[in-house]
DNA sequence: CACCCGTGGGT
DNA sequence: TACCCAAGGGT
């Protein structure tokens, strides 16, 4: 996308201080290769790459480590991933949220199987052509996998631009400027470990309330830093409030300990997900839609859960029932695993079976 | 372009 | 508690 490199000594003496400063300060992660197999020549492989680059959409060091390992060992090839089912990829996911990502993925491994012969495209703009794979991902896979002097553009670069250049411009407005802020430091040597070591420093020193501009190896030419005002750059829009929304979630046992589970549709809110029941969920209480027939229970209990741009209120409702379900289907206790829901499900499950087990007149 | 789309940790 | 934040992409 961005092809412009650095110009001029100034721009290549940042990046060269800040390239030195990765080496010696780069973390560790599994998904990159140390310095010891560099050396001996080994290159990053593309498929883990864009794994973790996809998984790390929006998403934290951490809350990727383990995913990243379960996926890597139970699918070590795009071309397994390929030939996984939708339903195993899914629920691998369940519990990182941005659930387009996985089902993305999942079509991405097919494009890359089916039309590239399993090998990913070596430049940025072939990779930009595939499904959940943006300006960022692409910018990232070419520079760290194949060597492309391409310039990416994340959160963590967004803040230390704006501060390294003193931009006051509020964010989103800011990120064409601070788009070529970045281009203007873009490295033709080392781009993979440049564009990481910007992300590091942003994700350890340059962080978004507490800078340690103390130990900062761009202290010294960073305007914000000289200006007092790193930690409040950069400046953003004010955000739109979330509203709450209200709905009946439905968790309904077979005698014989299955559990009445659905899978959402593809598109929209959990898309692709397993499920229990639910009404919509609307801003005014929603009125009982029970998906089974059954004396349902009311135990008084509710799942609270915050998505992106609202909140929700979820109230609880309980059965033991060998009716024909009108919607979803009675999975077997042996076939399910909470795990493989989303998280708003997972904890109507835990509330669920709290109260299945205690005060509800179980018998199972 | 504005909006939609999750989650867990930090403050 | 309530808000902010994270290695964004799709529509």
């Amino acid at each position: 996308m961005h092809k412009k490199i650095a110009s001029d000594a100034a721009a290549a003496a940042l990046s060269s201080t800040l390239l030195d400063w990765y080496d010696a300060h780069a973390r560790v992660m599994p998904w990159r290769v140390g310095p010891a197999e560099r050396a001996a020549g080994t290159r990053p492989d593309p498929y883990r790459v864009w794994l973790s680059e996809v998984m790390l959409q929006q998403t934290t060091v951490a809350a990727v480590r383990d995913y990243f390992r379960a996926f890597t060992d139970r699918w070590p090839r795009v071309t397994d991933l390929a030939a996984a089912a939708d339903a195993d990829v899914m629920a691998a996911w369940a519990g990182l949220g941005y659930y387009a990502r996985a089902r993305n993925l999942l079509k991405c491994a097919r494009v890359v199987t089916q039309d590239h012969g399993g090998r990913f495209p070596d430049t940025a703009e072939g990779l930009r052509a595939l499904p959940g794979i943006g300006p960022y991902t692409s910018a990232a896979i070419a520079a760290i996998a194949f060597d492309r002097p391409e310039t990416v553009v994340d959160g963590n670069v967004e803040r230390v631009m704006a501060r390294l250049r003193g931009i006051e411009t509020p964010l989103p407005p800011a990120k064409p400027e601070l788009t070529e802020a970045a281009a203007a430091l873009t490295p033709d040597k080392r781009p993979g470990d440049y564009a990481q070591a910007v992300m590091d420093l942003g994700a350890t020193i340059c962080t978004p309330r507490n800078p340690a501009c103390g130990i900062c190896p761009w202290r010294d030419p960073c305007v914000a830093r000289a200006t007092g005002i790193a930690a409040e750059l950069p400046r953003k829009l004010p955000k739109k409030p979330k509203p709450t929304r209200f709905g009946l979630v439905y968790v309904a046992r077979h005698p014989d300990g299955a559990w009445l589970l659905e899978t959402r549709p593809d598109r929209g809110l959990l898309g692709g997900m397993l499920a229990y029941p639910s009404t919509d969920w609307t801003e005014e209480a929603p009125a009982d839609a029970p998906p089974v027939a059954a004396d349902w229970h009311d135990p008084a209990l509710e799942v609270r859960h915050t998505f992106t741009h609202f909140h929700l209120r979820l109230a609880l409702r309980t059965a033991i029932t060998d009716a024909p379900p009108a919607r979803g289907r009675f999975v077997p206790r042996a076939a399910f695993r909470p795990a493989d829901l989303p998280t708003v499900f997972r904890k109507a499950h835990d509330l669920a079976a709290a109260h299945l087990d205690t005060g509800f007149p179980s018998p199972l």
